[in-house]
DNA sequence: GATGAATGAGTCTTCATTCAT
DNA sequence: GATGAATGAAGACTCATTCAT
């Protein structure tokens, strides 16, 4: 008989649901292990969302747009383009540590493409916002004239692939600021190291 | 009743698991799902494997020890150390493909580390292929000096968030000969762009 | 949806397993036939006990505790030893009867020991009671000197015996006053006649 | 592919079918655990028997017929009545042993009377074979006179009470040679101790 | 708004029984 | 006669969902 105002409930529902979808995956996850990780009744979750799916998907979404806003705002006190790139980057690495990849890599069970639109938004959404800092930084002479499209997909696949490293074999992992200066090896305009080059140079 | 030989069944059902399972995820599969699509009876399953756990892992070790057997009769009638390392990258990421990452992306559920030694058994071994191929075609002074672990870890790392993006967003993503184009690219000795870099340089 | 108090719901569950586990025996009862019985959905079962065995054991512990209270209480109100025993024996038997000698029968399947700890227990118990009553008996002069532990020993043996034939051909039974009485005559002091002599003597 | 006669294959199931059944019970015992213990297929089985049932009334059948034969076989050498009655109760009470009861207290599973008739049959026949005994030894004047019937009866109800005391707690038992005294006592003729007297008498 | 007892379809698993070989 | 792969109904147990309080 706790009394909350309902916004406050639904708050601590989805933290909750967060933490339980991401160490369990969505079918892994009952209703109950949410119910008690929010302290409230199993029936007290329906007050606020229809179903599993439907909370599932809120909670996607509240995320997504939790962590866009935590970056644009982040992004606003930047000066430099490297600066605004190093940041997306480590803010984005650090989001999917904290989910274990929740974004990544759930949501193949039932029916193959649950939640996908909503994934794929965010993505497009995220690239964007990659798009326009490497524009930016073409622009403003720091970083070197390319194919902004095509490089933020090279960048976006670079990413992924290192937050399922940090899940997978964990073990096996150069450290999360090797992984952003990699990247921005190949932005920066003064920069004649390839990527896999180790100094010397051609 | 249909009479086929137990090997052929074990095979069919094997076949069938890996579709469910790459579907559908672990909790997501069922057994019934798995015998129907198998073309046998759910007890049948039973056979000739102990339970649902037994047919996974059963399942990953077959599928891991075929594709480790693929590449390495694949890669013996490969001269230059370039054409062995496209080989490897094609034929990973068509494995990936049609399997759907599950190598990459199961077993969170059931406790978190289901199924994990048998991975990275796996992956430990790629890489290993791997760093044999870069220091070979180092020796033959094909690839320039590289650190050969580091260079290797970042190589799957882009190779699994390419594999990942095939999964997620296949719309958003260049193509695997680009892929492999990119990483070798950072290999080759004669080469003096960056990986994010469009011809013209600096 | 029958709203019960959840102790009612308990006590239903227990007395309808009591009577199915009574009729069909461990092996033979299924989940299904107990929720029927006990008039509620099968998973309801598993909101008051974890598994079968639990329910079959905590069934077994408050039988037993339920008996030895009546059984405790009735024998305040005894004047002689002959009374008492007489008390006894009759409950112990009309018990019996009503479970048809689930106390006695079950529990061979399942490892072969499953629950005889309680039951041990219980026997050791009704045994301590019996000796009870003897030695006072003995001390009041009702009963004549003898080896207490052996004769409750037998006792018991005779109790059982006549359970089971109560279970397993009621129809060639004699009835359970005599049952008690055949007892009671080797242990009241006047009384020469054998347990298997027909009154005239030697 | 092995060749055996169909009488000698019969035997080996039913000896094997004795044996599991004892073990765990009707509804414990599997087919295969008992194809396996018979050395032959699980369709071996039904070459022979029509089903589980079946198996196990033919079983109980031949147990008791074996029984009742070598019984009156071993009755035929003895001289007086009281070693006549000591066989039987030996031979009975190490069957029992043997058996671990089976003839008494299994069956109860399966719709409640399952295998019933021939058990009471073989008890009816049992019983006669002792009240032969009694009626002899009263003609011989080596045993007092005495209800037969009843005294059959209560003898019954001692040996069924040994016998599941020998399953149930077999710590808490006296010997064999005890339990065959105890009832011999009753019926010999110069004995005036009670059943449950400790020498002394009167 | 909140509870948690209750539901029943669905899950994995077992096993008596059948039948092509 | 004998085999053992195959079947499918049934068993124990789980869990998303509902609803009386």
């Amino acid at each position: 008989m706790n009394k909350r105002s309902g916004t406050e409930s639904k708050k601590k529902i989805i933290n909750a649901a967060l933490k339980v979808f991401t160490e369990h995956g969505y079918k892994g996850a009952s209703m109950r292990m949410i119910a008690g990780a929010a302290d409230i009744s199993v029936g007290g979750l329906y007050l606020y969302f229809d179903n599993k799916e439907d909370l599932y998907l809120t909670l996607m979404k509240e995320t997504f747009s939790d962590f866009t806003q935590k970056v644009s705002s982040a992004l606003k006190d930047t000066r430099t383009s490297s600066e605004a790139f190093n940041l997306f980057i480590t803010l984005y690495l650090n989001n999917a540590k904290e989910h274990r990849g929740l974004i990544l890599i759930q949501g193949r069970e039932h029916k193959f493409t649950f939640g996908m639109d909503i994934k794929r938004r965010f993505f497009i959404h995220q690239r964007g916002a990659i798009e326009e800092i490497i524009q930016r930084g073409i622009k403003s002479g720091e970083f070197r004239k390319c194919n902004v499209k095509e490089a933020s997909k090279i960048i976006f696949c670079v990413l992924r692939g290192f937050i399922l490293s940090l899940i997978v074999e964990p073990a096996a992992l150069f450290s999360p600021e090797e992984c952003s200066n990699l990247i921005l090896k190949g932005l920066l305009k003064n920069n004649s190291e390839t990527a896999l080059g180790e100094t010397n140079g051609s």
